[in-house]
DNA sequence: GATTCCAGTGGAACTGATTCCAAAAGCGTA
DNA sequence: TACGCTTTTGGAATCAGTTCCACTGGAATC
């Protein structure tokens, strides 16, 4: 069977030199002889030897990883780019990540938050699936935390948000700038929820309007639920009206998707007759649509990273308010805003 | 600032007990007077005390982790269900999981096998986002590796992929069952390529015909490339036939969903007129699509919770050869499947 | 009353690294 | 040759656990 794993202390026996020799060696320090490097290089080579990892955390304390915790059941597609942006940070700083998906099940994120701490991270990203308001396990108390896309209700976490408001003002800057006056507006989610995403994307939305100068007018907005469904419906709703909408800012590209087929259906040309504009960026729906959709992106990569940075350079311990981070959503333009059909187009034309 | 964590002796000497009883308290071994374990539990309470894992990982050289390696730029939504079905295996038996995102890139995947090796997991779980043949780091040889959705050309690690001529041939059945017998297909990408998600799910399709006496028409096949574009632009070409097909098999639910603005563009409707199949079950999408996309699931999360559970119970380091799983693509069956119009009914009516 | 037996316990040895101190070796200068 | 530096080296102590062996003391058996 396989031979035991080689230590430190096999490697200085086979190269006649003491264990001490061997870590300097290992971590590359200075005051080693070039011979005795290179003799007990090539005998480590010799025997294929790993450090063992467990044995520099116990001894340094550092445990070099970071625990990467989601809140919920992910019928999102979202959750890979958090981690990758994450990630990717904490490579920069030779960290690795332990990613749990607790699944909605308080018991295991109880669970995991524990074994987390058990395991030594150096702190732990929590991160939701969408942005709302979280109630976290007590035990992130202990250790260095990072809400991504959630927050608590007393803000004693460092968090990470998408702006919502500023997302939701410059989708509807963007078909303002185009000669659009007439913009209808769909909510992700009914309002009462209380949720940023939906909330904020309106509030965005009005100011944009205000800030152009254009009456915000209550018979262009609808509160939807986010799926597809519910944006073919409004839209066709919206359609029915006696001077409809020349553009659409929908709250989700689902919503968007959706309303591309009353579109269809009604023989309107998207953006020819209509502009479209969605958020959330889920490209696999924004690039497939025909025209592809212009959108908001969620910065998720850039929010991943940043609470990562965050943990790694935020001196912890201190009392101050911790920071409560809002990233912006860039637009990702493709085809679907075009120039308002002249007779419609405001001041501008 | 935080006094130090208190270790297993603090807690002897504060119980007034030796680190032996604490070690038998916290693993929770027979042998311990109940006086003695209520009083040794009450102190740890007290103090907060937390056990170090990586000092009872050297110890015991039980890591219980696992590596979750993923091969290259994932801009599928498929990681997630791998992910998830995987670490839901590994919890059952009580291990955490290390997830890593290669992102395509040679030295951070050999970095990445020798960080994992280096903590001591107990196997290695490699993912490709698609099914294809990969080429893995070496040191993979010295760890327990699974290859998810892919293999290597020698067949040298274990590796469960999906089973895409069944799958292919199930999704034909399913149309063939409700009588039509024109049935285009388009697969997910050009032949040549290899793949055997573009060349089983053809081969599954020809097999379900052959069984059902239908001959097979290569006017019906089409080599898409798996994006909307090609889907919208295949379902037109087909649908210009002098006898176009009642029934459509996409190699991919995008290709599909292309097709269904296709079909809303003739005034075809799905399912009273033609019946569409899809494949990958993105549910995003196929939910999304009025009516919801009947397709074949691939099966991540089954795959993941097979990789583990292989890694977990099989036993290494003999010599067999690896086993090569295959999983089934369970059909999701939603709405685009309906009965073949009479007319072009076959022997079934 | 002596002899087993065993539950309960303490603590030394060990796991595989790092760290630090003391000692050895090498080198230049007086 | 002796002296003082610096460089190089060995190895004990340490980290936080587990494991195992030896030792109690009380109950059961003879």
């Amino acid at each position: 069977m396989a031979v035991k794993k080689p230590s430190i202390h096999d490697i200085a026996k086979a190269a006649g030199v003491g264990v001490g020799t061997v870590s300097r060696v290992l971590n590359e320090r200075p005051n080693v002889a070039e011979a005795t490097r290179a003799k007990v290089e090539s005998v480590m080579e010799q025997l294929g030897y790993r450090p063992t990892f467990a044995a520099r955390h116990i001894r340094t304390g550092r445990s070099q990883l970071f625990g990467f915790l989601t809140d919920q059941v992910t019928t999102t597609p979202f959750a890979h780019d958090l981690i990758k942006g994450a990630q990717a940070r904490a490579r920069q700083a030779d960290r690795m990540l332990m990613v749990i998906d607790a699944d909605g099940d308080d018991r295991v994120r109880e669970q995991a938050v524990a074994n987390l701490i058990e395991r030594g991270v150096e702190g732990i990203v929590y991160a939701a699936m969408f942005h709302h308001e979280v109630h976290v396990p007590k035990a992130l108390h202990e250790v260095p935390t990072v809400l991504v896309d959630c927050f608590t209700p007393n803000r004693d976490f460092a968090s990470v948000v998408p702006d919502e408001v500023r997302g939701g003002r410059e989708a509807t800057e963007r078909l303002l700038e185009e000669g659009h006056r007439r913009i209808a507006m769909v909510t992700n989610d009914v309002l009462s929820t209380g949720y940023p995403a939906a909330v904020g994307r309106l509030e965005g939305y009005k100011e944009a309007l205000a800030e152009a100068g254009v009456p915000f007018d209550e018979a262009l907005v609808r509160e939807g639920s986010g799926n597809a469904d519910s944006g073919y419906r409004w839209a066709h709703d919206l359609l029915d009206a006696d001077d409809p909408p020349t553009a659409y800012f929908f709250g989700t590209d689902r919503m968007a998707m959706g309303a591309y087929f009353a579109f269809t259906e009604v023989g309107l040309s998207v953006p020819g007759d209509v502009s479209v504009v969605g958020f959330d960026d889920q490209h696999y729906i924004a690039d497939a649509l025909r025209p592809a959709l212009t959108t908001m992106a969620l910065p998720h990569a850039a929010m991943g990273r940043w609470a990562i940075d965050h943990l790694l350079t935020a001196p912890w311990g201190e009392d101050r308010p911790p920071p409560q981070r809002r990233l912006p959503c860039p637009i990702v333009e493709r085809g679907s805003v075009g120039r308002a059909p002249a007779s419609d187009a405001g001041e501008e034309s």
